[in-house]
DNA sequence: AGCAGTTAGTTCAAATCCAAACCAACTACA
DNA sequence: TGTAGTTGGTTTGGATTTGAACTAACTGCT
């Protein structure tokens, strides 16, 4: 199963559906959260790695990392969000370098606005289409495929 | 399953584990698609559309839908691989309003240069990640959930 | 023929994204 | 100290993406 031809059929299937469902539910998710709140799916993620973080707040670059998204575009997002008052930078004392981003007021309300349209596209779209061995064979074999990468 | 709460933990482990695959699996589609051939992973699906269509060519519209791209960006698109000579655009009669993309001989060599470690992306990080098992379930479960949405 | 409504594709301005260059602050170590 | 190397973040310029406006061509109907 190492070889190097073209990949067999159900592999091909595998793949092709892996992608194309990423790409429609990405959308769909989007969509959701643009008409919903005005946010991008990169702006959701950020506000919601800051909402679960000690203080709510992290470091750019710890934001970065956990968020998946390159330091250069963090910096302009935080930049668009602090402009839209959803997010504050402030200085790090103890490392004059690092700046924290904290998530203000309305950005947990902003937050809370849009999540419940999240949970139901997430929902209507993936969870229940996915019989419940389906839903734990998905999480077990695409969580190692994440973990896999993740490490690297 | 049908509620309006937070999602459960196997359902909320399925989702993130969902969308970091997704995410990570994207990036090194994307680095090694734009290291071997320059090409960016819009440009190679446009590519691969066209190599298996009908006379090697489709209608702008048409390509557009398959590859699930916008009418905007494809044109802008088809103008950068018109430009470097892998796409080229030709009247059709019949219907002028529209315009063929046809993959030219380039097209296909630079094609063919760069599938073989595309092939290695997707079965080193996805494919051999798997049990043969977890690779039907994961076509069938995911394969319902991309062809309800493509059909919406 | 003439007109309203669609459809195919392009273009435009504004928003976003990326990689590389950059600056400042830290660390290690001679 | 001092100085080389690393790390945290921003900036910059160019490429890409988006959505709305636009043009041209087709269709159906009267």
């Amino acid at each position: 199963m190492d070889d190097d031809g073209p990949l067999g059929p159900r592999e091909l299937r595998a793949w092709l559906a892996f992608l194309e469902a990423a790409h429609l539910v990405e959308h769909e998710v989007q969509r959701q959260l643009k008409r919903d709140g005005g946010l991008s799916h990169a702006d959701f993620e950020v506000l919601l790695k800051l909402r679960t973080a000690d203080g709510r707040r992290l470091r750019m670059s710890d934001l970065a990392r956990q968020a998946m998204i390159s330091k250069s575009r963090l910096s302009y997002q935080i930049t668009q969000l602090e402009r839209a008052g959803l997010v504050r930078r402030t200085a790090c004392d103890g490392d004059r370098r690092s700046v924290w981003a904290e998530l203000t007021g309305a950005g947990a309300e902003a937050l809370a606005r849009v999540r419940p349209g999240h949970r139901r596209v997430v929902r209507d779209n993936l969870i229940t289409q996915l019989s419940p061995e389906e839903l734990d064979t998905l999480g077990d074999a695409l969580g190692r495929v994440a973990e896999r990468l993740r490490d690297a």
